[in-house]
DNA sequence: TTGGTGACGTAACAACGTTATGCGCATAAC
DNA sequence: GTTATGCGCATAACGTTGTTACGTCACCAA
């Protein structure tokens, strides 16, 4: 007979995929994030968490890097730089949860390991490429670090401010404003060096 | 006898306002924020947490709020653009456990009540009521809200980042960097409407 | 005095992360 | 073919967490 049919994940036969997946599908469903709940939606027990994993901390971790990945793949398929950034958004209000894991410390007693974060840098990288075909073709390597840095910390402060629900009282339209502030965005690091 | 001497906060005879200064005083310490913990440090029960805030949640939303306050006064001390976004940063580094309940959403099953969100909001409107010294004269208050939004966004990007150990591999210096934004955020506000 | 209200400590409960223990099965050694 | 080693797994337990039931005591009004 077949195996894995009494699985709610599109799991392989790998257990350790059955897990990560479980642990995806409770991220999304907005259940919460315990080690019996995922143990439970891949078909083990929780000792599997253990072994394929070391504990909770290591699923998150592992959680921290495919939430990187598949952001990257969400992102850097879009050229454009403006459609990148609103794809970026897009990840992050569609995956709440999994965005707070990766920037927001949801999780108590985790922080990132050393490789983990050099994987979360590696996707930082990625917005640097980016920046670089914006600014003007002279720009030193060290502005064009400083301009990506720049444009991070302002999508990701607009991202995490509309995920939080810190928005003024005026209902004014979140993808719009969104919008006016990435065109200025990109025009200020289109500016050629020395103010 | 004099009472409360056993306390480790300088608590009045206010039990209500000894349990919130242990759990001040946990969180600056560094140390779990349980129940059990603030009770110890308040020298009473876990029931008192209860009985004074209704629990845990509670108790997240009072220093939601507290946080707030203190924000306030030690950001808007100053009259200065730079000088108030340069306390917003001191302060978050400063007490990195509380600036994430206030935004980063540490602490899972807390949502702030709309009390707590509007006492937040209230916040936001220091940072619109600076914004409006700077801007041109003749600015719209939608356009002034636009852009103290955009001067919140800009800061909590970069503050978050950097609270959370988000940075590129070069080991530039933060608070040049963070000031370097700050100037071209401050003349990007100044700028007169219509780009 | 009497009744009631409210704050408090003790102890318990359910749920959580984690771990000790033992079982089953595979693979390799002889 | 038999044995031994090791790995993955489930069961059950432990300590800690948030929360609550319960009894007690102080205080205040009638």
């Amino acid at each position: 007979m077949p195996a894995d049919l009494s699985s709610t994940t599109t799991a392989t036969g790998d257990p350790k995929s059955a897990i990560l997946a479980s642990a995806l599908a409770i991220l999304t469903s907005g259940t919460a994030l315990t080690v019996r709940n995922v143990a439970a939606g891949a078909n083990c027990s929780t000792t599997g968490v253990y072994t394929w994993f070391g504990g909770k901390n290591g699923l998150i971790e592992a959680l921290f890097i495919e939430g990187f990945e598949s952001f990257d793949t969400a992102i850097y398929a879009h050229q454009d730089f403006l459609a990148a950034c609103h794809a970026y958004r897009t990840w992050a209000i569609d995956h709440p949860t999994h965005y707070k894991i990766m920037f927001g410390s949801i999780v108590s007693d985790f922080e990132p390991s050393d490789a983990a974060m050099a994987r979360a840098l590696s996707s930082y990288a990625g917005v640097v490429d980016m920046t670089r075909q914006i600014v003007p073709a002279n720009t030193s390597d060290a502005e064009v670090e400083r301009r990506a840095y720049h444009v991070w910390a302002t999508i990701h402060g607009y991202t995490m401010l509309e995920l939080v629900g810190m928005r003024p009282p005026t209902d004014a339209d979140q993808v719009k404003q969104y919008d006016m502030a990435l065109h200025a965005l990109h025009d200020e690091v289109r500016l050629p060096s020395g103010s």
